[in-house]
DNA sequence: ATTCTTGTGAACGTTAGCGTGCATTAACGG
DNA sequence: CCGTTAATGCACGCTAACGTTCACAAGAAT
């Protein structure tokens, strides 16, 4: 793992952008930023947290591992949220194995200073507070989508995800971190690519995927993914507890 | 619906059991109790919230609705949680359909009272913050059970948590409705609940499901069961923010 | 230049669960 | 008491995804 922290970057982290400028900057001076490279174990699962992280760019996977190998991703954070909310919600140690999916960089946050955040700055909580309601929407939203849907429709939906949570129209990932992440085999995350590659919404190679037409794969979707879009959208507009009846 | 309420009941939802005497009065003082019945709506998507619903006994069921017909249960909630976290994590309205799946009977605080509870008892806000982390948690498992398990597993699995919230051995439920819970078809469900009779575990008709061996049942489930009971059992016994290292 | 590793493409037979439709039986309401 | 409805049992062919294995090519390492 590369230890090696950044000087410059830009914060893009949505739920630290989210915070008033006092609590930004009490955290921003508090914060250890660096990249995240693909398979990067984060936190392993029941270890008491040390630090929150707060993705800028890159995929996080919360993983479940089974018996025979298999594994499944339960949830993936990027810049619309942060890894560490068991710990806002009451508990002291990671829910699960968390391991880097996609490149970037992140901000790290010790458990402490948090702490003194959340104390201090009401607007820290109720940032946290708002995703973990999004996370819960977000979930709902993959029992669903995974029980009923396509393997071809939950590619495409995770590789939107991803594409909203990096800088530009390349994301890195292999196929076989997608078979990993989405429980099936490669060979079906191959034909479904390659159905979307002959389709001419993405191209790829080794582990580069080029986002080409964009509204054609939206148009290939199910609508889940629309749905967890805008439960963050609506949770970066948010205000709190004064939302309309347009919750959903 | 009926609309008789309880005079004599039994407080047996664990979110209220857990609060201190003074905060449980004061809610005891304002909820509405009464019998739900099987296949009664309690809230439909993105309706703004009149009442958190705490169930004594009976399974309550966070419905997705596709296009084609087809439904998943998101998650399931019994006397373990309650209705309404979206409201105090931030938002106005309803997460999605709610149904009743299994009858019993569930106390109904208007959302007024619950605000005043709040801000008024601390505890309320710690129980019911703990409840939403069990959630994430059982929305986790679910994720990672309705991808990788067999149909029967997670008919097994559904039907020891009916077990788990209601008093005794049976579980009033159809093979249609569970099959609408886990986004199978009946014919699935039925398969897998004519394996269960005839191993003995259950024994069932019309709708009435006797629970005969449950050690049994138990040892055919996958992990993802005790997973989701472990976590709910910690939180009853929790405190707070005070945990070991054990959180898992 | 050559080996080695990693990512991709494609093929095999297998199977769990699907969509459908129909028969049977228990309970309920008049 | 009987007709109607609701719950269950089962059987048909079908298909999406599975497990496995092999081949090939692009980079990386030596």
């Amino acid at each position: 793992m590369n230890i090696k922290t950044l000087d410059n970057y830009k914060i893009q982290n949505e739920v630290l952008r989210a915070l008033r400028p006092e609590a930004q900057e009490f955290i921003q001076a508090r914060v250890l930023t660096r990249p995240i490279h693909a398979g990067d174990v984060i936190f392993e699962d029941g270890v008491p947290f040390t630090h929150a992280v707060f993705p800028h760019e890159g995929v996080l996977s919360l993983m479940a591992q089974e018996e025979h190998g298999r594994t499944v991703e339960k949830a993936s954070i990027g810049r619309e949220g942060f890894l560490g909310f068991a710990f806002l919600l009451g508990g002291g140690s990671a829910i699960s194995r968390s391991i880097v999916q996609v490149p970037g960089y992140a901000s790290w946050l010790a458990i402490r200073d948090l702490d003194e955040a959340l104390e201090q700055y009401e607007c820290v909580r109720q940032a946290m507070l708002l995703y973990a309601k999004s996370l819960i929407s977000q979930l709902m939203e993959s029992v669903a989508c995974n029980t009923l849907h396509s393997a071809e429709q939950r590619v495409t939906r995770w590789l939107l995800h991803a594409h909203d949570r990096v800088d530009g129209d390349v994301v890195m990932v292999t196929q076989q971190a997608i078979a990993n992440a989405l429980g099936m085999r490669r060979a079906t995350i191959n034909e479904a690519c390659s159905n979307l590659q002959q389709a001419g919404t993405i191209s790829y190679s080794r582990g580069i995927v080029n986002f080409i037409d964009r509204p054609a794969l939206e148009e290939r979707v199910c609508q889940c993914y629309g749905r967890i879009r805008f439960r963050f959208k609506w949770q970066e507009v948010g205000t709190g507890h004064s939302e309309a009846a347009t919750d959903r």
